[in-house]
RNA sequence: GGCCCCGUAGUUCAAUGGAUAGAAUAGAAGUUUCCUAAACUUUAGAUAUGGGUUCGAUUCCCGUCGAGGCUACCA
C-alpha cells in the first residue's frame, strides 16, 4: 500500500506545495457500510489546504485517481477520502502475493536477531507463567524471521545458585535413593517435589526457631537446613566432586523432563547457555567500567554505578567480596552472546517484573560505550495470575505446564467424540487430532492478549474451543480443505480466476492482502496478538461469507469460482499465520 | 515514600489521535434438505473519575481513585 501514501505525498507537494513524509500519511481500511476498501484521513491537511476537508479530499483522490491506474474511484464523506482499488490491483495481489509458495515470506534483510526466552530454573518443572514465555518467545521469533531477520533462539538455563541446592539437599534428606525410573515420575517433578519439601522443613524448623524467642529474621537466617543448603552451595562453587555429582545427576533428570515438554509445546532452541558457565562473567566489565570511570567504588570496595542522571538509582555492580551479583552475571552474558553471534539486535523475552533489571542493565551497557546496546530489548510481559493471586511454586499454588496440556487435550477428546467427528479416525489419528485441537485452543488463548498485558488465568474455567479460539481458526482452515479436496483442485491457474470480483466477496479479499503488511507490523512490535486477532477476523469473515453463499447461489458458476479462490487464499493465509503462532492446523477435524 | 505497568459490556479480550468504541463468552430468541452446527441469524449490555491539549481523545498531558509489580550485597 504504500504505492498510495507516495502518491498522496506528491499530491499534497503538487496541491498545496506542503512537504510531507509518506510515512506520517496514516491508511485505514474503509468501514463495512462505505465504498472504497482504502481511506485517507484528511482532517490533518486543512491545515496547509486552506480549504474543507471535503474539499481537500476531492481534490487529493482525483489527484489519485488520474496517476495511479490502481485506484479506480473514490468518494468523501467528511473527512475521510475512501479510496476504491481497481479489480486488476486485487487480481494482481491474488498472484503475486498471496499464490506464490513464499507468501509472506519477505526477502532476507541481512540483519541477525537473537531471541532469549524461556529461561528456566532446574529446581522445578515449567507452569503457566514459562508457558506464556515460551509462546511468545517461539512466536516472536518465527514472526521475526518470516519478515526477513535471520533469528537464533536461546535459552539461558539457570542451572546453578541456592534455590538449586535447595532441592538436592532435600532429595538427599528425605529421598531415599528415589528416581525418575523408580518413582514412575517425570524428571523436573520429581526434582520439583523436593523443592516444595525443602519449603516444607525449612518454614518449620523457621517456626520452632522464632517459638524458641529468636525474631523471624534471624529465625529465617539461623534454621539448619538452609544453612545446609548454603554450605552445599559453597561446595559446589569449591567444586566438591560428590556435590557436583549429584547436581549433575539431578540436572540431567530435569533436562530430560524439560525436553519433553519443549516438544510438545512445539518450541525449540538454536543455542543454550547454562548459567553454571557464565556466573562468573562480567569481572572484566567490572574493571572496564572503572577503568572508563562509568562505575566507582566505594570503602567497603563494592562496586557502584550512579544512575541517578537517568531516573534510576545507584545500583551495586560488584560486591565488597568480589563476588558477583545478578547484575554482573547479565553484563558478562551479554558481551558473550555478542561475541558469539555478532547480532543486530536482542530480545529478552522475561517478565516485567524485571523491567527495572533490564532498564538499567541496558543503560549501562550504552554507558560504557557498547555500539550494540543499542539493539537490547526486554520484551517484557505480563504476569499469568490466578484468581487467588500469584502463582508460588515453593507452596505449589501453580499451574503445572505439563498437568495444563494434558487437561487440554482430554478437554479436545470430550468434545471431539461428544460432536462424533472421529468415527472414521484411527487411534493414531485421534490422539494427533486432540494434541493438534488442544494445544491450538491453549496457545490461541495465551497469544491474543497482548503481551504487556497481566494475563488472568482460571483453572476452573477450561480454556474455551468456541468463539474467538484457535479451535474456531483450526475448524475454518479444516473446512477450507475439504472445499479443495472436493473440488479436486490443489492450485489454481490463472485462466479459471474471473476478471470481475463482486463488491462482496471483494471486501474479504482486501482483508486477504494486508497479511504482509501485518507481519511487518507485528515484527516491529513484536506482537503474536497482531497477528493472532488478525487471523481470527479472517476466519470470521470466511464463515460468514460461505453461510451467504452457500446458502443463496450454490448453483451459481461465477459464485463458485469466487468460493474456490477465496478459499485458497484464506486457507493459505490461516496457514500461514498459525505456523507463525507456532499453532498446527489440521487437514481435518 | 520513590519509580514502572494497568483500569473498556456480568466475564475474557480488541480498537497507528479518526467515521455509530469492535469481538467472544455468559443472558434472551431463532436456524440443520446446504462443501462439516466447533457454525450462522436476531437481541440486550462498557471507555474508573475530574481537568487540559485539538477540527476530533479509549488513545496524548496533569490530578484523584483502584489493582499489580519493582524499590535485596537473591537469581
Amino acid at each position: 500500500m504504500n504505492f498510495i501514501t507516495d502518491a498522496a505525498a506528491k499530491a499534497i507537494k503538487h496541491l498545496y506545495n506542503t512537504d510531507i513524509a509518506a510515512g506520517d500519511i496514516g491508511l485505514q481500511e474503509t468501514r463495512k457500510e462505505f465504498e472504497g476498501q482504502i481511506t485517507i484521513v484528511t482532517f490533518p491537511f486543512t491545515k496547509f489546504s486552506k480549504k474543507s476537508p471535503e474539499q481537500t479530499g476531492h481534490e487529493i483522490g482525483a489527484y489519485l485517481q488520474n496517476e495511479l491506474k490502481e485506484v479506480a474511484g473514490f468518494n468523501v464523506i467528511k473527512g475521510f477520502l475512501n479510496i476504491s482499488l481497481s479489480d486488476d490491483y486485487w487480481v494482481n495481489s491474488l498472484y503475486n502475493e498471496i499464490l506464490p509458495d513464499d507468501f509472506a515470506v519477505f526477502q532476507p534483510n541481512g540483519k541477525k536477531v537473537m531471541v532469549e526466552y524461556s529461561s528456566p530454573n532446574t529446581n522445578k518443572p515449567l507452569h503457566l507463567g514459562h508457558v506464556r514465555n515460551n509462546l511468545l518467545g517461539y512466536s516472536v521469533a518465527e514472526i521475526l524471521a518470516a519478515a526477513g531477520y535471520e533469528v537464533i533462539k536461546t535459552n539461558l538455563v539457570n542451572d546453578r545458585g541456592i534455590h538449586i541446592c535447595k532441592s538436592m539437599l532435600a532429595w538427599q534428606k528425605f529421598g531415599n535413593g528415589e528416581t525418575p525410573e523408580s518413582s514412575g515420575l517425570k524428571g523436573d517433578h520429581l526434582v520439583g517435589k523436593y523443592y516444595v519439601l525443602f519449603d516444607k522443613a525449612y518454614k518449620s524448623q523457621a517456626a520452632e526457631l522464632k517459638a524458641a524467642g529468636q525474631t523471624e529474621e534471624e529465625a529465617k537466617k539461623n534454621a539448619p537446613i538452609i544453612r545446609e543448603a548454603q554450605e552445599m552451595l559453597q561446595k559446589w562453587e569449591a567444586g566438591d566432586k560428590e556435590v557436583i555429582s549429584l547436581w549433575k545427576t539431578m540436572n540431567a533428570w530435569v533436562y530430560a523432563g524439560f525436553e519433553e515438554t519443549y516438544k510438545r509445546l512445539g518450541v525449540n532452541f538454536d543455542k543454550f547457555y547454562y548459567e553454571s558457565n557464565t556466573y562468573l562473567l562480567g569481572k572484566d566489565i567490572v574493571d572496564e567500567g572503572l577503568q572508563k570511570g562509568v562505575f566507582f567504588r566505594k570503602e567497603d570496595n563494592s562496586v557502584w554505578i550512579d544512575l541517578t542522571n537517568e531516573g534510576l538509582d545507584q545500583k551495586l555492580i560488584l560486591r565488597g567480596d568480589g563476588t558477583s551479583v545478578y547484575m554482573t552475571q547479565d553484563l558478562g552474558t551479554a558481551q558473550l552472546k555478542y561475541d558469539d553471534f555478532h547480532m543486530d539486535k536482542s530480545i529478552y523475552v522475561v517478565g516485567n517484573e524485571q523491567d527495572y533489571h533490564f532498564k538499567v542493565l541496558f543503560t549501562i551497557l550504552k554507558k560504557l560505550g557498547k555500539k550494540w546496546a543499542g539493539g537490547l530489548l526486554h520484551l517484557s510481559y505480563g504476569m499469568v495470575d490466578l484468581p487467588s493471586g500469584k502463582m508460588k511454586s515453593r507452596e505449589g499454588t501453580v499451574v503445572d505446564a505439563d498437568d495444563l496440556m494434558d487437561e487440554m487435550e482430554q478437554t479436545a477428546k470430550e468434545q471431539t467424540e461428544a460432536m462424533g467427528k472421529v468415527d472414521g479416525f484411527t487411534e493414531a489419528e485421534r490422539l494427533e487430532l486432540y494434541h493438534t485441537i488442544g494445544m491450538g485452543a491453549l496457545k490461541y488463548f495465551l497469544l491474543k492478549v497482548d503481551p504487556k498485558k497481566r494475563l488472568l488465568f482460571d483453572p476452573n474455567e477450561s480454556v474455551d474451543f468456541q468463539g474467538h479460539t484457535g479451535p474456531f481458526v483450526q475448524y475454518t482452515h479444516a473446512r477450507i480443505r475439504s472445499v479443495l479436496s472436493r473440488a479436486a483442485v490443489s492450485s489454481i491457474s490463472k485462466t479459471n480466476i474471473p476478471a470481475k470480483f463482486d463488491p462482496e466477496e471483494r471486501d474479504v479479499i482486501v482483508t486477504l492482502s494486508k497479511f504482509p503488511e501485518m507481519i511487518e507490523q507485528a515484527a516491529e512490535g513484536y506482537s503474536p496478538a497482531i497477528v493472532a486477532n488478525y487471523v481470527y477476523e479472517l476466519a470470521k469473515t470466511y464463515n460468514k461469507f460461505y453461510h451467504e453463499k452457500s446458502i443463496l447461489q450454490a448453483e451459481d458458476e461465477t459464485t463458485k469460482q469466487f468460493r474456490l479462490q477465496l478459499s485458497i487464499a484464506s486457507g493459505k493465509v490461516i496457514k500461514k499465520s498459525m505456523a507463525l503462532l507456532g499453532i498446527e492446523v489440521p487437514e481435518r477435524m
